[in-house]
DNA sequence: TCTGCCTCTTTCCATCGTCAAGATCGGGTG
DNA sequence: CACCCGATCTTGACGATGGAAAGAGGCAGA
């Protein structure tokens, strides 16, 4: 059998190249779209070759979501440093990567915030997941450093919920049905402002 | 061939008896385990017999949200109605029977949450939602009746986001990892309070 | 009674995820 | 340098799935 270099028999990135197809899949197809066949199918090998490197369509999944993760902590990390105002604007910068991580990579997004629902559990997505949350509890506590270790709960909890809640009910349509990007933006960053205002009061 | 009355060659009510079927397994399996196939073994009919009834198996994962979107405005309206504390208790009531409903159908939930991702849109669906999405603004109105309408749609987002966010965030695992269901609900009811605080703050 | 239509069953097809077996290649060992 | 072993990939198969097609059963109105 003939075989040309662009597909030897031994791929050599394989991993690599299913995680790229997969992720391409992911969003073009919704997770209830996503095969593992068509993964392969992408990355130029047959559909039993991604069995050993995951061991399940699943731990692809997983491994996309922690992935997700990774990217998502670095777009809140990019967003904060880029971001003035002190404590609170990184706060705020924060929920700005998040919302546009999230706009950017919609069913990816989904995947991982319903990791639960998709019955998805690795160590390397919990621990990426934690990272986020680390990274989250940081930016509140800097805002509001001589607060009780309650409030501080209570207000990343709260500065979660609404930015995770806002760009959530945004991505599926039930928020700005026909609003344009530009005051769909506005409204993010009236929610974003609203919420650091609440924190820095709660601080006081 | 003898068949017995339990399962007579007419079911009767198998749109209904698909529903109900339909439901238990989402929430048993998730989403990714629902099969159209076990709806139908559960149901006691044939595996092609739900074709009559749905298009298809996202025809009958629509209906099952269009359905959780009618129980959420009940649950929210029930919950309103037994509140107290004026138009801002009822705001947080609204807000209690979201998550109450959300916890108690946890992958109903997730499917009516994701449904852009799930790909599923027909109009009793889109009906549905909107009738929550009204309750909710109507209950922000009352809260603020004298306030311009863009303080009251931002009030509107900020609160919707904020409880849709806690809940889902709780759902999935991202907040209170061992906490007691008791602790949770304390950690929701100061969200709740928080929420209105804004809410009122905004108003005047 | 008979006829037509709605409902359900049976059978079939392409596709899916996974497993088992065989083919191929590359790197370390002799 | 030749060999060989194991990691990687292909082929083929199995049971299960969603959906389509064709036929059987039962009910309601003529």
């Amino acid at each position: 059998m003939e075989r040309s270099k662009a597909q030897p028999y031994h791929h050599g990135q394989l991993r690599e190249a299913l995680v790229t197809s997969g992720r391409a899949l992911l969003e073009e197809k919704g997770i209830r779209g996503f095969t593992l066949r068509e993964c392969a199918r992408r990355a130029g090998v047959s559909h039993a070759a991604p069995a050993y490197h995951f061991a399940s369509i699943d731990d692809l999944l997983a491994e996309l979501a922690a992935r997700g993760f990774d990217e998502l902590a670095a777009a809140m990390t990019t967003e904060a440093a880029r971001a003035e105002g002190g404590a609170t604007g990184q706060l705020v910068g924060q929920g700005v990567g998040y919302m546009a991580f999230a706009a950017g990579n919609p069913a990816l997004f989904q995947l991982m915030s319903s990791r639960e629902a998709n019955r998805l559990d690795t160590p390397a997505l919990a621990a990426a997941a934690d990272k986020v949350r680390a990274l989250h509890a940081a930016a509140v506590e800097a805002v509001i450093p001589h607060a009780s270790g309650e409030i501080k709960q209570r207000m990343a909890d709260f500065t979660g919920a609404s930015v995770h809640g806002f760009i959530s009910l945004l991505l599926d349509g039930q928020i700005g049905g026909k609003d344009s990007s530009r005051a769909l933006k506005a409204r993010g960053l009236s929610l974003l402002s609203a919420m650091a205002e609440t924190v820095v009061r709660a601080g006081g």
